[in-house]
DNA sequence: GTGGGTTCAAATCCCGCCGTCCCGACCATT
DNA sequence: AATGGTCGGGACGGCGGGATTTGAACCCAC
């Protein structure tokens, strides 16, 4: 134990593709093939050009994985879902809970169907 | 004018595939197959077997063609949306603004959504 | 610095979803 | 009866969404 560092309290900055895509239970080529279908998937590379996975990408990813495997979306409509979500971030809310990420996002979704709702109640 | 009953006060009760088609903008080959996807699109039919769609049915196919064209469903997670949806009626609410049952089902489905962030919320 | 596992980008292959078309028979309206 | 709409069923097909392949580059342990 203790390989690098206190690998008990301390929790990784980054992830590997294989690491994340056994986290995630999905394999390799589709993160990378999502990467390329979803703007709001924007891992970090490193000098030599491998992903490095930030806590919030997994978090994305598995945002991504509901929404086209449980809720039944496209991509091009999972995509729209997360697109609506993005320009909410850029806040504060530095680091800690890391959740409350997940959570905003999933609020915003309501927000935006409520939204929806709004308008075609109004179209009446 | 005239042609049956009173055509500017008193609205159709049914239309046939080809109208319905034409106010809807889909081919008469769509509705049917979707018909085939869809249990909660079920319209009538005339002794003959020929489809008698409903103001209700004309907008559960705005509302499947929305989720599939508009939000980015696939067949599978429109059927979802809408299943769900379908407990709700079999109340009173007969005849009179037919637009309350659209209503109605719309509010459902933002019960739905949120009733799964709340599962979800909980889960953390 | 050598070896084995991992990752890279990009091209290619493939299956299944979602229509789309066609058919002869039947129905409705003139 | 003639014209046009509708019926169900089956066959066809584009393409979205992965899945696989290739060959080189990378990383870490020894």
């Amino acid at each position: 134990m203790a390989t690098h560092g206190s690998a008990r309290t301390l929790e990784r900055v980054s992830y590997r593709i294989g690491e994340v895509a056994a986290l995630t239970e999905l394999e390799p080529y589709v993160l990378r093939y999502w990467e390329s279908e979803f703007p709001a998937l924007r891992p970090a590379k490193s000098l030599s050009g491998q992903r490095l996975y930030r806590r919030r990408d997994i978090e994305t990813i598995l945002t991504i994985k509901r929404l086209l495997y449980d809720e039944g979306f496209t991509i091009a409509g999972a995509k729209k879902r997360l697109g609506d979500a993005r320009h909410l971030r850029g806040g504060g809310h530095a680091s800690g809970r890391v959740n409350e990420a997940a959570a905003r996002a999933t609020l915003e979704t309501v927000r935006t169907e409520l939204r929806r709702l709004l308008t075609e109640l109004s179209r009446r």
